[in-house]
DNA sequence: CGCTTTTGTTTAATCGTTTAACTAAACTTG
DNA sequence: CAAGTTTAGTTAAACGATTAAACAAAAGCG
């Protein structure tokens, strides 16, 4: 069964299609006898509003690119549910892409948007330069940057305080007496990785421990990382008796590790992590977190979005949101402070 | 900046539009000087086809809707994953509608859907008849649905063998010699909710016990009826020394509940939920779960939709997967068999 | 050399809306 | 009551692509 157009509506109705827009919108004052007509005929005929024939002519498409590297990742999760929660709010879409951390599906999907003819960009991006975002943002469709921060462009940036969320955990294991704390940090070609490096670095530096070029990892934000990072710390000449690590997914890899070789926390090893997943209090032992508040960074960055799109906002903001320590049970005996 | 239109290619080419037309989409065989002329020109011009006329010519969108409970819950995360995975690589992109398991807003999402006249809708429902689907699928746009099961309608249908994963679990617990074994279930108004109580009861009968009422607790699928469901299981009188929970959601609530009053698994209780989630063995204990494939169903359902769509292919199927047990230390020493 | 066929390109209609510009009727008003 | 204003509705041109049909030039052919 077709679908019914605005002209046949307009035919049923014994009227002109400017009429039945005007009807549909309440856009200019409609008798209401004429006004009965259409509704009428559009309830006869099933009438539902073409909304692509309407962003071709209105030049707007409703809808709002959303590109992160990992959906299944629980932050990026509810990040993703803040977002659509904000937009469909006010009548906006949400256009999901994944890009696997991959530059290359980044930028491929980015030009499918820009195809769409999006109306604002919500991304975070795996790259560290984002140059190819310039394309986008000369059009004048906004973008906001999440938890990543470019250079050089004027848009809208969305981050979690990340130096303060590391310095706070690694402060609190500095006051609980640790002597060796070690990081398994991100790719610090990313603005994440880089502030969280930065945090702890800055803590250590504060209370006068010197940093011990061995006891820093990088890894790459995913759970197998996470697990040969681990497992470097732990079989090396020199273990670490706390560790910071940068985000849940390795968090999980490491874990994986501790648990295969019986290493017990935070007896042998305290841990603290960044992210505060569902999971955090049921693992064994409960691990103490810098938790972001992630659901609310997506409806932030949806505001702000709406500003651009709706107030056409120009200035554009930095947006800084401060992570909590949950202090549980991974990073050593409730004591000091 | 204001983006190029085809019209402006052509001009500066110095040809027409359908031939612009014709050599972007190679149809019809254009000598290779005026080709030439025509990509330094979109060169130049920064050219990027507008999407959406296109679509409104040729009557396609290139988008599927995808309408889920929670995106925040790790298997419709994965589930989200896999779909976005499979149609990007068919060059469909994905429309992510939240509906917080609100029939409400699911069904205003569903008009926004039609309204951007989606090529396809995948949607794992919140209401149990889903009647307002029809007038979708009668304009002839193919319906995925993902573990939700439509009595009456002529769509695909990808399930998860609830039965079969919720009778192993049972059996399992059965054979380790537990007498009380109780069940927290979802809404029985789903397809999912009602199947796993199915496969519970079945393996209850098959085995020759007979099943007590109050051990069979109706929960929403979310971590606070988790909570409660299993606060109300061992408050009771009769409670029961082994338990099956229907969902990852209200596993989380119901170790949570555990964790306080600080029952032992498996000793006080026994323990094996459906959803293999990443946590699950990191939870203390590891916890035993009939894993359901929960990518790779969402790849399905997103290859289902490509056929229908791509193939024009018109007769349905209803699919069913298989979920695994995977045996951890939640639910007593692996003996027996 | 004329005739058809092939090749390469253009013309113009179309998809389903919105909206500026216009019109005709009804209502004010001095 | 003529002139101006308001009201209620229509006409037709966009928006930016695709594509059937038309066409001109070149090639093939006996």
């Amino acid at each position: 069964m077709k679908r019914a157009t605005l002209k046949e509506v307009a035919q049923l109705a014994g009227v002109s299609t400017a009429t039945v827009s005007n009807v549909i919108n309440s856009k200019k004052y409609v008798s209401s006898e004429v006004k009965q007509q259409v509704f009428s005929a559009m309830q006869t005929l099933n009438y539902q509003p073409n909304t692509i024939a309407k962003s071709l002519r209105k030049q707007e498409s409703r809808i709002v690119g959303l590109l992160i590297s990992d959906i299944a990742n629980p932050f990026f999760a509810s990040v993703a549910k803040g977002i659509e929660k904000e937009l469909a709010d006010n009548d906006y879409n949400v256009l999901l892409c994944n890009t696997d951390s991959s530059v290359e599906r980044e930028r491929e999907n980015l030009e499918g948007l820009i195809g769409k003819r999006i109306d604002g960009l919500i991304v975070s991006s795996a790259g560290n330069t984002g140059d190819y975002f310039r394309s986008l943002e000369e059009t004048g469709v906004p973008i906001v940057f999440l938890n990543r921060c470019p250079q050089f462009m004027n848009c809208d940036v969305i981050l979690t305080n990340n130096m303060r969320g590391a310095y706070n955990a690694t402060e609190h294991l500095i006051r609980h007496g640790y002597q060796r704390i070690g990081i398994i940090t991100g790719p610090t070609s990313l603005s994440t990785g880089k502030d969280r490096l930065t945090g702890y670095r800055r803590a250590l530096e504060d209370y006068g421990v010197t940093e011990q070029e061995d006891l820093v990892k990088e890894g790459r934000f995913d759970i197998e990382s996470g697990y040969e990072k681990m497992k470097e710390l732990m079989e090396q000449e020199n273990k670490p008796d706390a560790l910071f690590i940068s985000n849940n997914s390795m968090t999980l890899g490491g874990y994986k590790y501790l648990r295969e070789k019986g290493i017990r926390i935070p007896e042998q090893l305290a841990v603290i992590v960044f992210d505060d997943p569902e999971w955090a209090e049921l693992v064994d032992p409960p691990v103490t977190a810098v938790r972001q508040p992630s659901y609310e960074l997506g409806m932030q960055a949806a505001k702000l979005m709406m500003a651009s799109i709706k107030d056409r906002k120009t200035k554009h903001d930095i947006m800084y949101m401060d992570p909590a320590l949950i202090v549980r049970q991974s990073c050593g005996c409730p004591a000091v402070s």
